[in-house]
DNA sequence: AAAATCATCAACCGCCAGATG
DNA sequence: CCATCTGGCGGTTGATGATTT
């Protein structure tokens, strides 16, 4: 099989994507939603084929995403959940909040399978390397360039407290790479993608609204970076409380920025709810160093600021740059929805309160 | 300082399964 | 049933920046 027909019909853009493409992709799926993704392109103005587009919104664009370093937990958790599932990632991403199964993918191929062959297991097995594989494999581990060592501990063992599995237990034991045969059980019947499962709706919510925690996410940052974008950082990611189908007239800002073509993207979803309820998150209307922005009515971009002190700052709108919008899908007559946003059709994996509460002390420091 | 090597990760490729006509 | 389309997934690649030689 060759690629995608939706591929190979017309010319269509490949590699990096550019803030330009991104800038028109997230604006199109905060306003409408996923439909069908064959014709997101299309709709949204892009060159681009409908894979391309799902997959640069669930692993770049979401706004769910958290981005920055694994935890230690949830490296504990990667490892435990590789171990009962093997490399299926995306039911291990389904029980990590905000990361998406490439992320964990990636960043098992390029450290945790290192740090277990370190330890002297097999990252496959799961089980002590036998005297043959610890041959085979001593070459790997002394080319390895890991500088510190896996401890004993701490790792993981699960529980699953209620019957939805709504959340884990992490007991800090030494890692024994051994899951309950209950706790085996749960996992392997899980669906492989349930995306809500994971999520606990507040009351009168979950049926006709949608909570949507928005994280303020960078890339192109190294680890050593990346510390700075820890949750609990001041300038780390920052989440929002309930966002109803009802409000979402009151959406949005969002600030693309590039950085060698590995963009960065803000966003910030807004509505009278969050400003009533949330004192933390009432004054975020200027998010960015350097640009200040402000919300807006109907969604889209708005900029000020001249963005000095970030110069990879490229989505400047003057005002609203998304002729493209105008010109194309809105008027079509496509699109049942104008000033609402299907976020029940966001592919959203799993949010956990937990992890995703720590965010709200970005906006302090703001 | 330059070249070589390594690590990271975004994005693509190919396959599969379910939906649809 | 069969063919086609589409979304989803896991494996892999290639670009890039960091580090080492």
């Amino acid at each position: 099989m060759g690629r995608h027909s939706c591929c190979v019909k017309q010319k269509l853009r490949k590699g990096l994507w550019s803030p330009e493409e991104d800038e028109k992709l997230f604006n199109y799926i905060t306003r409408f939603g996923v439909g069908c993704w064959s014709s997101v392109p299309k709709l949204a103005g892009l060159q681009r084929c409908g894979k391309s587009c799902r997959l640069r919104w669930i692993n770049y664009l979401r706004p769910d995403l958290k981005r920055g370093m694994f935890s230690q937990q949830e490296e504990d958790l990667i490892i435990s959940l590789h171990e009962v599932l093997g490399n299926r990632w995306a039911q291990i991403a389904a029980q990590l909040p905000g990361r998406t199964d490439n992320e964990i993918k990636n960043f098992w191929n390029s450290c945790l399978k290192k740090k277990l062959l370190k330890q002297g297991i097999d990252p496959t097995t799961h089980k002590p390397l036998t005297e043959a594989n610890v041959k085979d494999e001593k070459k790997i581990i002394e080319t390895s360039t890991m500088q510190t060592p896996l401890s004993q501990g701490p790792s993981v063992s699960l529980t699953f407290p209620s019957s939805q599995g709504s959340a884990f237990l992490i007991d800090s034991n030494y890692y024994d790479g051994g899951l309950t045969e209950a706790s085996r059980e749960i996992f392997l019947t899980k669906p492989a993608l349930d995306p809500l499962s994971f999520y606990d709706f507040p009351m009168g919510v979950a049926q006709s609204g949608f909570n949507l925690p928005v994280s303020q996410y960078h890339t192109g940052l190294k680890a050593s970076d990346q510390n700075l974008l820890e949750p609990n950082s001041s300038y780390g990611f920052s989440s929002m409380p309930s966002l109803t189908n009802s409000d979402h007239g009151n959406l949005s800002v969002t600030e693309f920025s590039d950085n060698n073509s590995a963009s960065k993207i803000s966003s910030l979803f807004m509505n009278d709810q969050v400003k009533e309820s949330s004192s933390n998150s009432s004054n975020m209307s200027t998010i960015y160093p350097g640009g200040g922005c402000h919300m807006m009515e109907n969604a889209g971009f708005s900029w000020e600021g001249d963005n000095k002190f970030d110069p990879l700052f490229q989505f400047q709108v003057n005002g609203g740059k998304s002729e493209d919008f105008k010109t194309s899908s809105w008027e079509e007559g496509q699109l049942q929805t104008h000033n609402s946003i299907d976020f029940t059709s966001f592919p959203l994996t799993s949010l956990s309160e937990d992890l995703t509460g720590a965010n709200f002390d970005v906006f302090q420091h703001i």
